[in-house]
DNA sequence: AGCTATTTTAAACAGGTGTTTGAATTAGGC
DNA sequence: GCCTAATTCAAACACCTGTTTAAAATAGCT
């Protein structure tokens, strides 16, 4: 395996389990057995390793996620809520065979990501893959035209508060599930129980 | 004004902007003009700093918190789970009187306290202010009795990530709206667009 | 083999972190 | 005014941070 590939899983798992502010160099590389000075040489500095970190998901799954989204589009018949947020849980969960862990990895860093360093990962993937974003509201408008594009705008945020805050944290809520309820729980199960939850947020009444 | 009193000030909105690992003691003191030292003398450690922010304002809000979620407890009628919701309204409003954009500082550091610090603020929280978990379960369980403990616990769940996401970045939600919509919105129009949603989302119907 | 370009290595760099120290200053009670 | 306790202050502490350097090792190619 290439020190850049060591580097990498290396730092996505100590990334997702501690942010990205809260993860030292010295941390990382002797976690991937490498040495100090092979992140800045191979990435140029800690912010283009944390890029590339979340590049390597995000280029996986974003082809996935946009075509499930677009096919809602191009479909016939007006697709309901549930049915566009159930369009992401196809190409999350693929990230589980892509990569160990990869969905519950990937979910925790999109929320390290909003989190720390002040939105520069928001901007960076608002950028990167404008793509997502614009199928993704196209979805939610074809489904729910009603709604103002304002009114879209704060929903799809607080759809998105609930998804990364949820995710950030899976891991413990998971246990605690186990514990309290004796239920055994997994990351697709959390997925599959938020997305009613969403979808019944998105579609509130409006009031005024 | 006492030293004390001067770094709580400078502290709340240092941490509230920019975390709690990534503000440091030197940014705290020197904005509130007093000796680095006054932090270790004054209250010991930057962890017991961090309470002490979190106490000032957990003391001001429990108190009404807890009473008016107990009220609708006692009621005799069933109440809507937008009445739940409702309750932490005027709580959380009365912190702007309290202090100049206290909601919104407030609603920012519990963002930053289940996000930072690896959750020993979730901790703290739980912890030391017991009753408004428990009256906050109640009130939702008297408006929606067939929801079981186990789906309860992760709507709630839910519910607390969409507040806490959209309230630690919601100065950069608000700009975007205002320039974007031109639309005039402050931290109680957010709240009251964020009730229907959260209301509705713990409302979804059961899947299993 | 020999040469070149790539990669790895240990060490140092400059700067930031929370915390502690001991002397200097201030405040309050008599 | 005096004495004591509480507070402030500049300086240093020990440690951690991301990044850079220049020498050493390795790899690939002819």
């Amino acid at each position: 395996m290439s020190t850049k590939t060591k580097i990498l899983n290396a730092a996505e798992v100590l990334f997702a389990d501690k942010g990205f502010n809260g993860t030292s160099l010295r941390e990382i590389t002797s976690q991937a057995e490498v040495n100090l000075a092979a992140v800045n040489y191979h990435f140029g500095s800690k912010k283009e390793l944390i890029k590339a970190v979340m590049s390597r998901y995000m280029n996986e799954l974003s082809p996935r996620l946009e075509s499930a989204l677009h096919a809602l589009c191009l479909d016939e018949v007006q697709p309901t809520l549930i049915e566009v947020f159930s369009a992401f849980l196809e190409p999350l969960l693929h990230l589980n065979s892509f990569k160990e862990n990869g969905t519950s990895t990937f979910l925790q860093l999109l929320g390290r990501g909003f989190t720390d360093n002040q939105g520069f990962l928001r901007w960076f993937l608002t950028t990167q893959y404008p793509g997502v974003f614009t199928n993704f509201t196209q979805a939610v408008q074809k489904a729910y035209p009603e709604l103002s594009k304002e009114e879209m705008f704060w929903r799809l945020h607080f759809t998105m508060g609930t998804i990364v805050f949820t995710m950030s944290s899976s891991d413990a809520l998971i246990d605690i599930a186990q514990s309290d309820f004796d239920r055994q729980v997994d990351i697709a199960g959390v997925i599959k129980k938020v997305i009613p939850y969403v979808a019944a947020g998105v579609a509130a009444p409006i009031v005024q």
